[in-house]
RNA sequence: CGCGGGAUGGAGCAGUUCGGUAGCUCGUCGGGCUCAUAACCCGAAGGUCGUAGGUUCAAAUCCUUCUCCCGCAACCA
């Protein structure tokens, strides 16, 4: 039976086309998708969309079109640049598809019957011209941030979350489980900003918009985003309150949620509240990894340095971008991008260590053996080290990707490729080719090379399956196992470049 | 005194848990090789590990001061 793993990314918010920043969160969650079902799980990834809320209503009337056509467009092409990315989600849900507001419904109406939530009065500080309510801290000298006008105290009917309620039971599981928030630093900012000064309880319906699912037993609310859009990591599974699925038993609770830092109050707060009142077991672990930024910050449409995924993958292709974004982005904090950087990693890495090694192997076979390789065991001890670097990759990739250290992992598949670049110049084929007697050494270096080659296109597939695929086509191999493999035949196929080198000007 | 993270050769980072000759990738310079995509391999230069002090035989690592950078500080997502 195979250990299941659940693996979910934030719902992306409609309001308009992801830009390579976004573009990162599916791509690395693809990673450990795909690493997991290597290593033999049975993997569930999720993503979607998330599709409601006020600021939506008001670009579908900038856009002169309904909130469902802005959706539906907006959805679309946020999936086709998933699809572009080469990502192996298993569900795409959208938090518009009729089963999940449904049970978004009957979520809303047991927290409601239990007690949960309950009807109040949301007050704060409303700009009348712009119909939005601020909080203290968003004012700018005191007065709106849109438009600059003064703020006036406003009340407002409104269900509310009794967050209170759960406090305490989170912070002792927050203390119990040391895992559950990563980066660890995030998980001080909520437990000293959020939880030990108290919850507040939440506003959970809004009276101001329509564009949300509506609350059944009270029309004239539609239930607040985060509640509709955060459930859907369980609506999608099976999860009904009246009874749930084999399904939803079988991968709930999830494994990871993988989100960027800046939703992670939701995801580590409301969350756990809301499952804990809906008794529900919380998340393993949630995530909140940082942001590719441009030199001159945040990526932004205001800024004007805004990237997208599929400009990039036109250009140097779908692996050269996953590579990127993959290697790049630190663990805890902000990953940069630049052209320049992304080109010097295309050539620097994928082209001189991983692309020309093939291609040096392979066509060295051709030329020595007719690219047929066995293994004629005439070890010398250079051999040693090469092949113990092989076996020892599977433990260490394991050990980096247990702690979500993605670059790391990939580091240490690039430590082997580089081994053994330079294993060719120690053993010097070129020069065993010269001498008769030494035929049987020059097809065992070349049969270690292969080896090495074939294991690292095995790890390497959950980063760049493409070009995984592609090097265990041109060596002919299927073979998908972890460690050195010493009774192999080889029939190569072609070289074929796998990455173009980028020239570019100098000045 | 709101809470937290960080400051390491030209660039980007690791090392700090449990003190013991400062490491990696890129760049620069020199050399080697020719199987390969001007690639690959070897070597060298370059750091008083933000500041000031303390503990110690010994501090990037422990303690204290200060400076600078960044994140968070709730109902927009």
């Amino acid at each position: 039976m195979k250990e299941k793993y659940y693996i979910s990314t934030a719902i992306a918010y409609t309001s308009g086309k992801p830009h390579i920043g976004n573009t990162y969160e599916i791509v690395l969650a693809d990673s450990i998708a795909r690493y997991k079902r290597l290593k033999g799980y049975d993997v569930y990834f999720q993503t979607g969309t998330d599709e409601h809320g006020e600021k939506i209503e008001l670009k579908a009337k900038e856009a002169g079109i309904t909130p469902k056509e802005f959706v539906d467009t907006v959805a679309n092409e946020i999936k086709s640049i998933w699809d572009i990315m080469n990502t192996s989600y298993d569900k795409f849900v959208r938090t518009t598809d009729e089963h999940h507001e449904k049970i978004v419904q009957k979520i809303f109406k047991k927290m409601f019957d239990k007690g949960d939530i309950y009807l109040g009065e949301y007050k704060g500080l409303y700009c009348t011209p712009c119909e939005s309510f601020w909080t203290e801290s968003q004012l700018v000298d005191g007065k709106c941030p849109d438009c600059g006008r003064d703020v006036e105290l406003k009340a407002e009917e409104a269900y509310f979350f009794k967050l209170s309620k759960y406090q305490d039971k989170l912070i002792e599981y927050i203390e119990n489980h040391p895992e559950f928030i990563e980066p660890e630093s995030r998980k001080n900012e909520m437990v000293n900003n959020f939880l030990k000064p108290g919850l507040q309880d939440l506003c959970v319906s809004r009276t101001s918009f329509d564009w949300g699912i509506p609350v059944d037993f009270d029309s004239k609310h539609v239930v607040y985003v985060w509640l509709d859009a955060l459930t859907n990591y369980i609506t999608n599974i099976g999860y009904d309150p009246d009874g749930s699925s084999e399904e939803f038993n079988k991968w709930w609770p999830a494994d990871l949620h993988l989100i960027g830092k800046d939703i992670i109050r939701f995801h580590t707060i409301y969350w756990p509240c809301f499952l804990m009142s809906l008794e529900l077991p919380l998340p393993k672990q949630v995530f909140g990894h940082p942001w590719l930024i441009m030199s001159d910050g945040k990526m932004s449409k205001s800024r004007g340095n805004v990237i997208y995924a599929d400009d990039l993958v036109n250009e140097f292709g779908v692996d050269a971008v996953r590579y990127y974004v993959l290697h790049e982005i630190p663990f805890a904090s902000d990953g940069v991008f630049t052209r320049d950087l992304l080109i010097e990693r295309v050539n620097g890495d994928l082209v001189n260590i991983l692309g020309n090694l093939v291609n040096r192997t392979i066509s060295m076979a051709k030329k020595y053996f007719e690219s047929h390789l066995e293994n004629k065991k005439v070890v010398e001890d250079v051999d040693t080290d090469l092949i113990s670097m092989i076996n020892t990759l599977e433990e260490k990739v394991e050990s980096r990707m247990n702690k979500l250290e993605i670059g790391s992992a990939i580091d240490e598949i690039f430590d082997v490729l580089r081994r053994s670049n330079k294993y060719i110049d120690e053993t010097t084929p070129w020069v065993l080719a010269k001498e008769e007697d030494k035929k049987d050494r020059l097809e065992t270096v070349l049969y270690n090379l292969i080896e090495a080659i074939r294991v690292c296109a095995v790890f390497i597939e959950p980063f760049l399956p493409e070009t995984s695929e592609k090097i265990l086509s041109q060596i002919n191999s299927s073979d998908k196992s972890f460690q050195y493999n010493e009774n192999m035949v080889y029939d190569l196929n072609e070289a074929e470049i796998l990455f173009q080198r980028i020239e570019v000007e100098k000045e």
